[in-house]
Formats: C-alpha cells, structure tokens, sequence
DNA sequence: CAAAACCGCAACAGCAGTGTTGCAGATATT
DNA sequence: AATATCTGCAACACTGCTGTTGCGGTTTTG
C-alpha cells in the first residue's frame, strides 16, 4: 500500500515537480489568475513540462494546496500539541506554522476547498488546534466562556495577518509570541495581571 | 466643479448602473473570477449594456470598490470618531461597518489596489481608524505599549472573520460586541476586571 | 409630441490561455 | 552500452472572454 500506483518518477523528473510548485507558490501569490507560461516561466521549464507533470491547472494547484498542506500538518505535529503544556505548544506551533505558511501563503491560502485531497489535512490541522484550545481553556489559560470555534479562527488570523505588515520582518519567535500575546489578551489595558 | 464632467444620465440608465453593481459584487464574491457575461445575466441585463455603462472590465471593478468604499467611509464618519467617547464610537463604527461589508465583501475586498480612485477613500478610513485608535490608548482604553498599525490591522481582521462564519447570522450589535471584546481582551481569562 | 437617450440582440474580430501531439536530442538507469 | 525516460520545441485545435459595431424598438425627457 505504501509503493506507489504510478512507477516511480526518474531523479531529474521529480526535481522537475519540486521546482515547477515553488515556482508556482511565488507566481500564484502574486497574482492568482497568473498563466501555466508565466510558473513554467519562473520555473525555467517549458510550458509543456508542466502539463507533463500536472494533467491541468486546477490538478497542478491542488498538488501545491496539498504539498503545503502536509508540511503544515508536520509543523502543527511538532508543536506536540496534546501532550506539551498548552501554552508551550501554542508558542511552538504559532512560530512553525508562520514559518510554514511564510513559504507557502499561497498554496495555503484556500483551506475550504472542498473535494480535494488537501481537504483532509486541514481537517487534521483544525481538530488539532481545536483539541489544544480545549486543553488550553480546560487548564484556565483561555476564558472558560469563550468559544473555540470563534478562538480558533480569531487564531488564523492573527496568523495571516503576522504575515502582512512591517512586522513580518521579525525572527519567527519574536513574531509567535506578538500573535499568542495578542490572542490571549487583545489590545486593551493590562491590569497588572500577567 | 461639483457639477459632472459628462452630461446627466437618464434615470433608467442610472438604475441600471446601481443593479449592475450590486450583481457584480454577488457575482463576483462568489467568483472573482467570473466573467461579464455572469454579471450581466446576474443584472437582468444584456452584455452589451454592461459594456456600454463600464469602458472595460477594470472599469467596473474600480468603480465597484470606489462605490463601497464611500459607503464604508460614510459609516465610519457616522461614528463620529472623533468626539464621541472611544468606545462607544468603537462599537457603533464596528457595527456599521460590519453591515457595509457584509453587502460588499468582494468589493472592500482589495484594501491595497494602487492607483484607483478608491485608494483615497481606504487612505481616509485608515486614517480615521487610527485616530481613533490612539485617542482610545489616550484614554486608557488600550495598553500604553500597544503598536497602533499592528492593533488596526487586527481589527480589520476581527471585522472579516466575523462576517464568514456561523456568528454571522447574529444581529450587528452582538457582532461588534463580539469584535471589539475579542480586539481589546482577546481569548484569555479574565481576571474578573472588566 | 418630438428629440434624445437607452436597451436588447446579433454578429464580428481579436486575443490569451489550455491542453495535445510528435519528434529529436539530452539525461538517467540497469 | 543499451534502454527507458525526460525535456525542449514547434505546431495545432479548441474554448471562453473581451471589446466593438450597427440597427430596430422602447423609454425618458423637455
């Protein structure tokens, strides 16, 4: 089960699928509409090579969407989300998951896709986040009234929006604890409470 | 000056310049891709009308978001931003601003355009926001510590997630409520201080 | 009512993007 | 070294969208 349906790929073919999706990652991000010549382009691949590895366009940006996905997935694991102390884990998935998403803003950019493989990775990634919220308010690290479906998407983002401004330019630590801060106590006055 | 630099339009064409627009934003949030023909059929309208009333494609969509962005403008002022009490302006701004964008979520959806006419209008909400926003910290309202641009922008970003999800169909007053307890305290527990 | 403005309809040209095929040469695999 | 695979290139058909023009009929305006 594990060997692959499709004989696998030569050495220089596979090097040729990594290349044509970071390819893809930097053009679709900056602009979505972009053409197949324009990643082949930026790839230094021609056009036809895409089509070879990516029976179409819609079939080449759900592999992106679920390459990213994977490693998101991978980085949320890291953070050890169930059994390290929630807050910990909070910080540790917060910086793996802006590194993650730095580098593929793009292919991650479109978590409701519907039918696709992608679709199930981010499910995995959402209960995970959902189950560590629930650990965090379960230990009196969130508010025991607040709503987690609302925390968690609030979390998102805060995510996303770390990612925009001048701020973004910070090292990753600095920048997860700017996004756990702001999540946990929001912008209004600190009462001397830490 | 005040007077338009083209001759009157006639009241028909005029009502279908506003149809036009509010089938584009439909149309459009549902697929930015969407072509003309999908809008015109949205409007109740023929193509070539759509042409005939809109030079071009990126014609419509920039007088889409300078159309919005008024409205957006006029809700924000309606707040009285600047002589009212910082919260109290906070919520019934959050509040109308919450409806307008949820009329017009495509067409406020690309604050960072360059070079439209929309672009002045977005530089004028910005710049009310932050007003605002430091008249609050002034006032002990937000932490003395707190980085103004970053504390915007996670507003703008609360305004948009509270708009996608299921707390959508709540009414506009428990919305902003929603927005701007989470922007000032975040998810964390509170300290009995309100 | 008469002029002006608007609309729908049909047809057209043009263009950009997609996806396919075939072949000759380069590259990896055994 | 022999074979299988991969690539670039050129060409092609196809589709969908844009933007334009002209005309006959309708609606507003003054």
């Amino acid at each position: 089960m594990a060997e692959p349906a499709v004989r696998r790929l030569r050495a220089d073919a596979e090097r040729s699928v990594r290349v044509i999706l970071e390819a893809a990652e930097r053009v679709l991000a900056a602009d979505p509409g972009a053409s197949m010549e324009q990643v082949a382009e930026a790839a230094g691949v021609a056009r036809t090579t895409v089509h070879r590895r990516f029976a179409s366009r819609k079939a080449l940006i759900e592999a992106l969407a679920e390459s990213a996905v994977r490693q998101l997935a991978e980085a949320v694991e890291d953070g050890r989300p169930d059994t390290a102390p929630p807050l910990v884990s909070l910080h540790r998935i917060t910086a793996n998951v802006l590194r993650i998403k730095g580098a593929w803003s793009y292919a991650l950019s479109r978590p409701d896709d519907e039918g696709g493989t992608a679709a199930a990775g981010w499910e995995q990634v959402g209960a995970r986040c959902l189950e560590l919220l629930g650990r965090a308010r379960d230990e009196g690290l969130l508010d025991a009234s607040v709503d987690l479906e609302w925390t968690r998407r609030v979390y998102y983002a805060l995510i996303g929006e770390a990612l925009h401004g001048p701020e973004a330019q910070q090292d990753p630590d600095a920048l997860a604890t700017l996004v756990v801060d702001t999540l946990l106590h929001g912008a209004g006055r600190r009462s001397g409470v830490n």
